[in-house]
DNA sequence: TTACATGTAATATAATAAGTTACAGGTGGG
DNA sequence: CCCACCTGTAACTTATTATATTACATGTAA
């Protein structure tokens, strides 16, 4: 399967903050953007608030960005919203037949090349920031 | 979610069939070794077969590795098995507003991105070989 | 205190992967 | 030539998970 669109829709979120900070951007607003329900939004959020990403306070309507723009990065987003559980990407058959040379070594010989493989995307996330992607969306606006 | 275990156990198969070359490897013996059941090695194998990394018939016992080893990498294991269902490794919601410029936009701006960082990941994956595996193989069975 | 927001548990609903059964079709030794 | 045994594949079960939804507890401020 394919990563959580958890982190696609915590992007959308951190991204309409700046875009429309100067509203007050309820669950409810961020969900209609969205095109999903209210109760996802708010189980994200409170993913990114755990993070450090977004202020929140209970009761009281609307979210902002913590940081500055340029200092989330995507892998930020990525690993605040859980977008590969367990933190392993890769997964591997569980119970090869340790009588067997292949079976008895196969994890050990594969799990550290799967490793790099999901480090070297992870690391390509890690050089975009939010301020690319708010940029990126208003030069989509401005070309129409 | 993660990555399809298929990817895995494709690796294993070839693995196998160099590692156990001077016999007949059926698809009950890699089911064994693998720990599932031969039919799902089967579909992997028809899949590896495809993609012309395997040689097997029907009707006859045995499967053997089609190219050298060092010309097999895991890219291409992973591309003959569909590690990655439709060539996208992140998903991303399927309907944002298109009344909201971030909902309009969120998707140009976010696939180029995914799509370079699923990029970076299977390079990493291009540059090792089922022979490397073989090789991690030996050496830690000759640990011991 | 009331209207309305967030936080969160509990529960559908849906999609998917892996395992399994069953059987069609191919092959070659006896 | 036929029989034992293999691969190929369709159909189905089972298990797991993601997302959506309902319901409600809790917090806030006018």
């Amino acid at each position: 399967m394919s990563i959580s669109s958890r982190f696609a829709v915590g992007i959308h979120i951190l991204t309409l903050l700046e875009v429309n900070k100067d509203e007050v951007n309820s669950s409810e607003f961020i969900a209609a953007s969205v095109n999903t329900n209210p109760v996802v939004i708010r189980k994200i959020m409170g993913m990114l608030k755990k993070a450090g990403l977004v202020k929140v306070r209970p009761g009281v309507a609307g979210a902002e960005l913590a940081d500055k723009l340029d200092e989330i990065t995507l892998l930020d987003v990525y690993k605040a919203v859980d977008a590969v559980p367990e933190n392993e990407l890769f997964s591997v058959h569980g119970s090869p037949n340790p009588q067997c040379s292949v079976g008895r070594n196969i994890q050990s010989a594969v799990l550290p090349i799967f490793a790099g493989a999901q480090s070297a995307m992870e690391k390509a996330l890690a050089h975009v920031t939010i301020q690319d992607i708010v940029r990126s969306i208003t030069e989509q606006e401005n070309k129409n």
